[in-house]
DNA sequence: ACAAAAGTGTTCGTGCTACACCCATGG
DNA sequence: CCATGGGTGTAGCACGAACACTTTTGT
């Protein structure tokens, strides 16, 4: 059996924090991943990642940064890196389809406009999914949670500055669980991935000290911490 | 320009440690990868990855362990696990072949039988390889070395029972430089992977004492170093 | 003065490295 | 009894977690 109507197509679990409340005031910040609702059968009504089908002249990555710019603008994704394949001869009923997943980024302050059939779900309260597409979600939070810890993948989804409180609520957003704000400082500023700008932001209507800003050292994938254990000597 | 004749194929880097010295008591073991050789155009004379065309019955991982099965006895390949995938237009001159890759690993103990165009190579001494497969093998040493830090991946590369000496010089094989044996011990067994099997194993020809034999608590592939750093509260 | 928020200092535990020292065997 | 290789004990370091304390603002 050649392969005859093997097609492509390209996924993309495209993340944002933001804020899930009503009310804009009130700061409720959570990791959100881009879905669009299918109009048509199969999975009619079913939330799918957006994709499509590869075409013959442009490689994954341009295909995943091609698709996706019929759902966001595209400048607003600052990562973008390939996840797993997936290749099972049934994963869509009726063709045969493999799929190449890609993780994406949108920082904090984003708010691309949407087309209708498109938004933001919270990663906590997710609709029925399409096909494996919740398969593909759930790798790429745990690829992303990984990458938080020993990579500075964060640059993508922090604005271009910001405060420790900020980064901090991105970080706990991100991961799950409550991270510190002082030894998030500590740990990225040893490690240079860190600096500081200099300038302070304004207090909150609260008063307290005004927190100083931040911004990333690189805006490119690095990673940070490379052998846990067994280290070259020296 | 849909896609028509987009074909898909799966390249496999095979590792293992092997005794690269012509005296066979000579103990020189290095990290080499199975090639064979291009008997035809294009790039005759070139090595290449094992791999071939998936077919449309078959997912990836089945693909990549059938295409072995013409190299090498595949009951010796311990471990394998997905890549990257390499989909630019023009990799392959002529074609548009979409190659997604494979890491596959075989015990220092296995000398299974290949076919007169196939060898080992090590790859610090590497032929001219096909296309972009060296850019593949970099990429698949990287992640072995890597994973080599956090995982438990190195009971694919150790036969079922061995000394700490023979897993010391694998570790320095894979990795390219001097791992302590004294350490190594330590890290994994506080892990957990490392358990001793009780029995010893006789001296060498000078004597010494006899060494203790070790066995991998698991074959199968697990995270042993989850988070370097902004490991959750508690 | 007081509350609120940010930032710093300090202590503690843990995991890894390096190296010295002890153990068991063959010659 | 000595050389050889295997195994253990221990000191030191680097990193991160937790938390108390100081600093800077608004009211």
């Amino acid at each position: 059996m050649p392969n005859g109507n093997t097609l492509h197509e390209v996924l993309t679990a495209v993340f944002q924090v933001r804020n899930v409340n009503e009310d804009p005031e009130v700061d409720n910040p959570e990791l959100c991943v881009l879905l669009w609702q299918r109009a048509l059968q199969p999975e009619r009504g079913a939330w799918s990642l957006p994709g499509g089908l590869l075409r013959e002249d442009e490689d994954m990555t341009t295909s995943a940064r091609r698709q996706l710019a019929e759902k966001v603008d595209v400048r607003g994704v600052a990562h973008l890196e390939q996840l797993s394949v997936f290749s099972e001869p049934n994963r869509v009923p009726g063709v045969r389809l493999i799929a190449s997943t890609f993780l994406g980024l949108v920082p904090l302050d984003a708010d691309p406009d949407l087309p209708t059939d498109t938004a933001w779900h919270p990663v906590s309260a997710l609709p029925r999914t399409a096909f494996d597409h919740g398969v593909v979600l759930t790798h790429a939070r745990t690829r992303l949670a990984a990458k938080l810890s020993y990579t500075n993948i964060a640059f993508a989804l922090a604005p271009h500055e910001f405060t420790m409180s900020t980064l901090r609520e991105i970080y706990c957003a991100a991961l799950g669980y409550q991270v510190d704000a002082t030894n998030l400082q500590r740990v990225l500023g040893r490690r240079g991935v860190l600096v500081a700008t200099g300038a302070t932001a304004p207090p909150g209507p609260s008063g307290g000290r005004p927190p100083a800003l931040y911004r990333f050292a690189e805006s490119r994938l690095r990673v940070t911490d490379e052998f846990a254990a067994l280290r070259p000597p020296g």
